[in-house]
DNA sequence: ATAGCTCCATACGGTTGCGTATGGTTAGTA
DNA sequence: TACTAACCATACGCAACCGTATGGAGCTAT
């Protein structure tokens, strides 16, 4: 059992820090005392504190947009049942990272382009699943755009959707968003 | 002129410190240093940077809902029309001080409080108009809860929902929402 | 005008966290 | 075993803020 570190445990341990205190949590003496190690460690694998934040965004990136989206595709190739799968999983995930990640690109630059990309490819498979349900372009274009605003607001609600009510509710909304025309 | 400032002045550079760079920016020497005084103003008017931290959430509070709402109640007593209103007023608003008490809200609990607040009186008013529609206390519910959701979330986007398209894309949004049942 | 209250400046001590310097310790390799 | 990286500890300087202490300015009323 070496206690010696490499990048890749600042990099895990950043990101637990940010998903429990926000950006201003991963501070380097409090990572590395967490980790058992002092700063000197940090300072071997990282130029400065920018250095580890930058690779944290990378990391996020690449968890947050694969991850759903092989879940959902493994799920079936109905539509439909796909566009369920996903509101499904993704209604009722935790959502901490996506939350304080959204807090920080508040107000930096970086996590404001990383937020950005991430919700760029978010909202075209979506429309994707629109269209595949028949859509025209810029009705699934409207209604991608705004079951995902739904989405990121269900996050940004401090309940985050309890549970119990938020299935059933679920249901009613889904049948609406894939729901055709004026009634 | 007098260069005697009073608790406002202080509250009201809090608010624009916090639209502009966050709870984090809201630091009480560059508030002295926008306001032409020093700390020692400061604390003459305040115990210490927390109060003055609550007293800008009291502030955002007092104008976070009843100014939307107040404007809304003016335009007609059509439901419909208000949710109308309602949208169109909300989804072309900036949101930057609302975006900023949201990822101040991540990592706080009285600007989560606050933030608790504000979301149930909006949706309390918005089911109203959904019941006022006719629709079901469950659905009013879903749809109140969706339709919310989807509110903050424009603001969580980095783009904010830019105009042109928008407008378009709202009617079709709009439509959804109010169209009952399945088609 | 002077006493008294309100508001502000200046100066200080303390904390936190970043980044650097420098030397020690472990692990792999010859 | 000796050499060499890779990895880590310790100690320091530095800057940004917070909060306090204290001594004024500037009104206002008597």
């Amino acid at each position: 059992m070496s206690k010696r570190l490499g990048k890749d445990a600042w990099v895990v341990a950043g990101l637990k820090a940010l998903a429990d205190h926000g950006v201003d949590g991963v501070r380097i003496e409090r990572l590395a005392e967490a980790l058992g190690v002092t700063k000197g460690s940090f300072y071997w694998h990282f130029a400065d504190r920018q250095a580890l934040l930058t690779a944290v965004l990378v990391a996020w990136k690449a968890r947050a947009t694969a991850d759903i989206i092989v879940q959902v595709e493994a799920k079936g190739c109905d539509p439909r049942e796909r566009m369920h799968e996903l509101m499904m999983i993704v209604f009722t995930a935790d959502g901490r990272l996506e939350r304080q990640v959204r807090a920080w690109a508040a107000n930096d630059e970086a996590a404001r382009l990383a937020q950005d990309e991430i919700d760029g490819e978010r909202t075209r498979y979506l429309e994707g699943l629109f269209t595949g349900l028949g859509f025209k372009r810029a009705e699934a274009r409207a209604r991608s755009r705004f079951a995902y605003h739904a989405l990121i607001g269900q996050f940004a609600l401090s309940d985050g959707g309890k549970g119990k009510r938020a299935a059933a509710e679920l249901e009613l909304v889904f049948e609406m968003m894939v729901t055709r025309g004026i009634a």
